[in-house]
DNA sequence: CTCATATGTGTAGTTTATACGCAAAAGTAA
DNA sequence: TTACTTTTGCGTATAAACTACACATATGAG
């Protein structure tokens, strides 16, 4: 049987967010094929190891990043998307908080960097087409799930959170119908704390009650932009 | 290496309706594991063709349906899953009209049956799994893309999308409000025809534009129920 | 020709979404 | 200290969408 041959990989697509800008982690390979070319970290998937588990290892091993949230994208299977043989990849995707740790490059990988999604470079393999769905994937659900927190810190102002919707979604939101909207869900702690950067007027803190949250998707309240 | 030992494999979860009842298609395997039982068809990939290839081929083989629609649900990785050791399977998820072909059991299934989702037999490996994932994924996506059309003959009665919906979602639905919203999106043509059944007055047939929906989909108009 | 059955349509009331402006709390510069 | 700039915090009026609900019409059956 000639099944034997196929190879199996887990990519992922990771996704930080600073000051405005949504960034994408990618590995510059250090071997052929596409030696010296940049690409999503991954590799092949170890004989007793999960998908999830081997996900987690290939990127602490090539990038050092902290997952905060991790889901399955898509499996890519067309027969000449490596050429190396015939290797399927199963995508994940991927959520951190970027200042939560030091980045640094390591086994297959020769250097780790941030690229803003606009301006990406050229990729290896099917790599664009992956990070293409990707980025869809994320603008798409951050409306209709709570992915958003997973990106700010902990506790964050009221307009970190406006500001990453506006930049995901690409168009402006109004400012006070977005509060309303959020704060109706119930599902944000107002906290004592207040933080204040430059001028203007201080802002309270919040943060994501997740316990909440599930609580209230058991009861069929679901979040929605 | 010992990634080499990773076996792939495809499986479909195929759903039908009619008059009243979602089924799904299960065969009865006739080779060990689980000789005897009933499972999700599937089969191993082979080296050149692609996963959609894959399903469709093994499909074809083992049960003759003409699959409608297709996309794919989850891959299932987790290392013992299979008692033959190392198999990763991407499922994907089927609609078929199921009056539109005649079921016949070939290759690894002795039996093939349309098995109302209400109703299943013990399954095989992790199928049970992966049946309900995927009976949750057509629940859900029923709501937000326009996959009910894919299950009913091409003209249909609006008496047939509405009890379609009505069992899908497990509720009732005002017939009115129902009719209004579907309407209001303008993707089915009403058609001059009529059907009569039994008693009753007669419907007007409709059928599903297709290329109207992908033309307002483009345009950023979304189906929603 | 009457009855049973399924289809086809409109409207009022409620809820949700959208648009929009001004006051409060801080920093900054004269 | 005071006037000005910047950012946060909040309320209301209007439009749009959703929900609940009842009766007329076209057939088959007896």
């Amino acid at each position: 049987m000639s099944d034997q041959f196929i190879k199996l990989t887990v990519d992922a697509v990771v996704f930080g967010y600073e000051e405005g800008n949504i960034s994408v982690l990618l590995i510059k390979r250090k071997y052929d094929p596409f030696k010296g070319a940049w690409a999503i970290p991954g590799g092949f998937v170890l004989n007793g190891e999960s998908l999830e588990e081997a996900v987690e290892r290939e990127l602490h091993e090539e990038t050092g990043v902290k997952i905060n949230y991790l889901e399955q994208l898509y499996t890519f299977g067309k027969p000449e998307r490596d050429p190396r043989g015939r290797v399927v990849s199963v995508a994940y995707f991927a959520l951190v908080r970027p200042n939560a740790f030091k980045l640094f490059a390591s086994t297959d990988a020769a250097e780790v960097e941030w690229f803003n999604i606009k301006n990406l470079p050229k990729l290896s393999f099917d790599h664009k087409n992956i990070l293409d769905i990707a980025i869809k994937r994320l603008q798409g659900k951050i409306t209709y799930e709570p992915l958003g927190f997973e990106l700010l810190d902990k506790k964050f102002p009221f307009s970190d959170l406006e500001k990453l919707y506006t930049t995901l979604l690409g168009r402006d939101i109004d400012r006070r119908n977005f509060r309303k909207k959020i704060l109706s869900l119930n599902i944000l702690d107002e906290l004592e704390e207040k933080t204040s950067k430059g001028s203007g007027r201080p802002a309270n803190l919040f943060q994501f009650n997740q316990k909440r949250y599930f609580q209230l998707k058991k009861e069929g309240i679901i979040f929605e932009i």
